[in-house]
RNA sequence: GGGGAUGUGGUGGAAUCGGUAGACACGCAGGUCUCAAAAACCUGUGGAGCUAAAACUCCAUGAGAGUUCGACUCUCUCCAUCCCCA
């Protein structure tokens, strides 16, 4: 490894010469195609890992390649810097969350400029500023006009001895992260986004979305998870009170023998309250409630409840059913109340095994003679024939579920209805580092949106950390404020908004990240949006990108927006793993970029990275997959300036080769437009760069061998040679092999731009190689003037011929049978037929 | 339990529309150069059989079946790993 090529500098110049030149800066043009480019921006935390880097380089490679395609492509950057984590480091390490997260972001552009990535920075977007989080507040408000935007009770967890509000991954193994003591279940006042307005949309449109992996659509509409249904009413027995519950199998509901309610249930404690079963009950909602969701409906997860002592009315049977408080049953779903069927539902059946509820069948296979109920080892939950159930007896159960629920509309005693899963956004953090909600308290008033022309509600710098609670509640200069309406004492909204608020909008602002009077500039915004790209982690196939969809069609209600949708294609791309395991500090294998870029340089790690394995997979680091990518890198760098030097090759001395051993030219102007097509195509098409640079290296193979096999060829002449003549049959060497090497230039340029740029300046061209265009590829020169013909006898491999491509399907068809060694085989034998694939292949079938 | 993805040499991967399995690279082995090494360059490299060598033959894409003239590719069953949901 001692001799290499000086990237370090070379890097360097051409970094600074793009930044200078402002090589990467974009404006609306509407005489060229727009492209807008868009990678998910990273969350400040320090280092950038090779996983990020990984989604950059692709897009990366990918807008060079546009560009040079002459798209007008839009590439930002920016930094999504609100979030606790800066809370953290800041309590931790005695600083300020704002200092800290601004020297976390200079220490990523310095990595990310050092990668040679195109962004045109002058777009940059830092949602932890003023002049962005204002437009997050006047968002809010917008949405709290529209009547998206309000407050409700919801649970959260409190650490009694912090008095503090924590996140959920602050929550380990039910007690606080910092004290260890109990979490505690509390019910406060916070603000939601009513994202369940749009349920239905953002389901529906997830079939427009052509440009969209498949998983990550399925996975989006499971998390909206529409059923449709049946609301049923049942009678709290004595009591006025209804019960409502949501079921998708009406057709069971003469088999209901007990009722489960969730933990989280309101009424769950208000039914007990001062009865023999409150001390029972609230000790088991106690412990439930603590345990995440994953491990309370988990398969394997032992049932378990308690009787709260009161009965429930069937309103079909007018039967009484115990109620029960269950560590299996959500408040997310449905009501948070369940009509259970033991016979025909799994999770009902071993509940009522374990506490000795009846299982009454309702129910019964089409198939005749099945074994008595009380033999049944699970529930039936398949459709069959109706018993037991008054007048539905008999009826087909898929049939019965539309009778019964008609039936109950009849009666007015339910209702049809379509259930989701999705529940409304919770936005509120108890939290400091985080965008103010723009809210004011009024004892009068009541409350009081902050007017428009008051924002930004700024984040107080002044504030303590002290790891305990929010420090904005301590703030009194934050705090005490006055009423927008009768200018009397006054109090603010203490909660700042989730992070993912800040997510939801912020490639729109890159847009017109300079407009001051709302978030985006409607000109700007129609011209380049929607983003035509979007290339990001599956990690994020559910919050963000659902969220983000969620903005563009309520901001498009609002009028912001002509689109309804935000991202036209998405790519996710796979993890960088080493060792078997995601890099990760706490395993101790990852991979720094600046330790990559000081031994190797930017474009090898670039090259590296693409070619090890297609973008959506997984990538195994490896040391020498590195090098490898360094060597080539290093030949290639040889290779061209070997052809521009003036000394002749010390090494292609030694003998002249006879005339008819010359290198085939012909083939080496053919491999060349092969290699554009290829390379073009792979990107374009499949995005794998993986193989577009295997091709390059094919074209660099067979250029290495002519230009070591043409030592009659005077490499003096390579440096001020015409252009190759592309349209005639057969080009001169010389031209030949300059065209071949001014195109593999041209085609590596997007993968390893440094190089290129150097290596295309040392070809006596004018910077920048970025600026050329893309080279096309001529159609005629591609055909190869002989194919080789595989011959298969039985669908077996038994000869190849070489024939002219012009050859009709019937020569070759003869050429095959002629064959000498294809005689061996179907001597003696009948044959059968003889299929013949155009160009490929002639398969001889015998008896 | 439901849904999805993946499974190819010693390794990463290629084979894009059902038509030569293993492109390209890593690794390894041998060689050239060298006092030696590194670098660079050249040659070989799925397995087995048969060979002095070449040629040739057979086997091989997680396992097993099926469709087809022909299957890494399509269908079914099973196994393993990973992801999402419950």
């Amino acid at each position: 490894m001692r001799e290499h090529y000086p990237f370090k500098k070379i890097e360097k110049k051409w970094q600074d010469y793009w930044g200078k030149k402002g090589q990467f800066k974009v404006k609306e043009d509407p005489g060229k195609r727009k492209y807008y480019l868009l990678e998910m921006f990273p969350y400040p935390s320090g280092k950038l890992h090779m996983g990020h880097m990984r989604n950059y380089v692709v897009g990366d490679t990918l807008a060079r390649f546009l560009r040079m395609k002459g798209h007008n492509v839009l590439y930002p950057m920016g930094y999504d810097s609100f979030g606790l984590p800066a809370e953290n480091a800041a309590f931790q390490n005695k600083t300020h969350p704002a200092e800290w997260t601004k020297r976390c972001i200079s220490d990523m552009r310095k990595q990310q400029a050092k990668m040679g990535l195109s962004y045109d920075w002058d777009r940059l977007t830092i949602t932890c500023q003023p002049d962005y989080y204002k437009w997050n507040q006047w968002i809010f408000l917008k949405f709290y006009e529209k009547g998206l935007a309000y407050k409700k009770k919801a649970p959260i967890n409190w650490c009694p001895s912090c008095k503090t509000v924590l996140a959920n991954e602050q929550v380990e193994d039910g007690k606080c992260w910092r004290c260890e003591s109990r979490v505690e279940i509390k019910d406060l006042e916070q603000w939601f986004f009513k994202i369940t307005e749009y349920a239905e949309e953002l389901l529906e449109d997830l079939g427009r979305l052509a440009g969209w992996p498949e998983r990550v659509k399925l996975m989006q509409e499971n998390w909206i998870g529409k059923s449709t249904g049946t609301l049923v009413n049942f009678r709290l027995k004595d009591s006025d009170k209804i019960l409502p519950i949501f079921t998708t199998r009406p057709d069971t509901l003469y088999g209901v023998t007990f009722m489960t309610m969730a933990c989280e249930h309101p009424l769950v404690l208000e039914l007990v309250e001062g009865t023999k079963y409150e001390k029972e009950v609230k000790e088991f909602v106690n412990r439930v409630i603590l345990e995440d969701r994953f491990t309370r409906t988990a398969e394997d997860k032992e049932k378990e409840g308690v009787f709260i002592g009161r009965y429930a009315i069937n309103p079909l049977t007018n039967e009484e059913v115990p109620i029960y408080v269950a560590n299996f049953v959500l408040l997310e779903y449905g009501t948070g109340i369940i009509m259970a069927v033991p016979a025909h539902d799994q999770r009902d059946f071993e509940f009522a095994k374990k506490y000795n509820i009846p299982i009454k069948q309702v129910i019964k296979p089409f198939t005749v003679h099945r074994k008595p109920l009380t033999e049944l080892k699970e529930a039936y939950i398949d459709p069959g024939i109706m018993v037991n159930s008054a007048q539905f007896t008999g009826l087909n159960s898929e049939e019965a579920k539309e009778k019964i629920t008609q039936y109950l509309e009849e009666k007015g005693w339910g209702k049809r209805t379509v259930q989701y899963k999705l529940r409304d956004w919770l936005i509120s953090r108890q939290r400091y580092w985080g965008t103010p909600i723009p809210i004011i308290y009024c004892e009068k008033c009541g409350i009081m949106p902050v007017p428009e022309e008051d924002l930004p509600v700024e984040l107080p710098q002044n504030v303590k950390f002290t790891g305990k609670g929010n420090p904005l509640k301590d703030c009194q200069e934050f705090v005490n404020c006055r009423c927008p309406k009768c200018k009397e004492k006054a109090k603010r909204e203490t909660d700042t908004m989730d992070t993912f608020v800040d997510s939801s909008w912020y490639f729109s602002r890159y847009c017109s990240p300079d407009y001051d009077k709302e978030p985006f500039e409607k000109k700007r915004i129609d011209y380049w949006m929607p983003v035509d790209q979007y290339i990001g982690g599956i990690e994020h196939a559910i919050m963000h990108l659902l969220y983000a969809r969620f903005f563009t069609k309520a901001l498009r209600d609002i009028g912001l927006y002509k689109i309804d949708e935000p991202f036209k294609k998405l790519f996710c791309q796979g993890m960088v793993v080493k060792d078997g395991a995601k890099m990760s500090k706490s395993k101790g294998n990852v991979v720094s970029v600046d330790e990559i870029t000081n031994k190797y340089g930017a474009d090898t790690a670039r090259l590296f990275i693409l070619f090890a394995s297609p973008p959506e997979k997984d990538l195994e680091w490896s040391v020498e997959g590195v090098e490898g990518s360094f060597r080539f890198l290093n030949r290639v760098w040889r290779l061209v300036n070997q052809a521009t030097s003036h000394k002749p090759q010390a090494t292609s001395q030694k003998k002249k080769p006879e005339a008819d051993s010359l290198p085939p030219v012909a083939d080496l102007h053919r491999k060349v437009h092969q290699t554009i097509k290829k390379v073009t195509e792979d990107i374009e098409k499949r995005f794998h760069f993986n193989t577009a640079i295997s091709a390059i290296m094919e074209l660099v193979n067979a250029l290495h061998l002519v230009v070591n096999q043409l030592t009659s060829y005077p490499v003096t002449q390579f440096k001020t040679g015409k252009p190759a003549n592309r349209q005639t049959g057969k080009p001169a060497n010389r031209q030949t092999i300059e065209e071949a090497i001014e195109t593999m230039v041209l085609l590596l340029s997007p993968f390893a731009p440094h190089i290129c740029e150097e290596l295309w300046e040392n070809l006596g061209n004018k910077p920048s190689i970025g600026q050329k265009d893309w080279p096309t590829y001529d159609p005629k020169a591609i055909i190869e003037e002989e194919i080789l013909i595989i011959i298969q006898v039985d669908g077996k491999l038994r000869s190849r011929i070489k024939v002219p491509i012009d050859l009709s399907d019937d020569e070759v068809k003869e050429k095959a049978l002629a064959d000498g060694r294809i005689k061996k085989f179907i001597s003696g034998k009948k044959i059968k037929r003889v299929i013949v694939i155009p160009k490929k292949l002639v398969n001889i079938v015998t008896e």
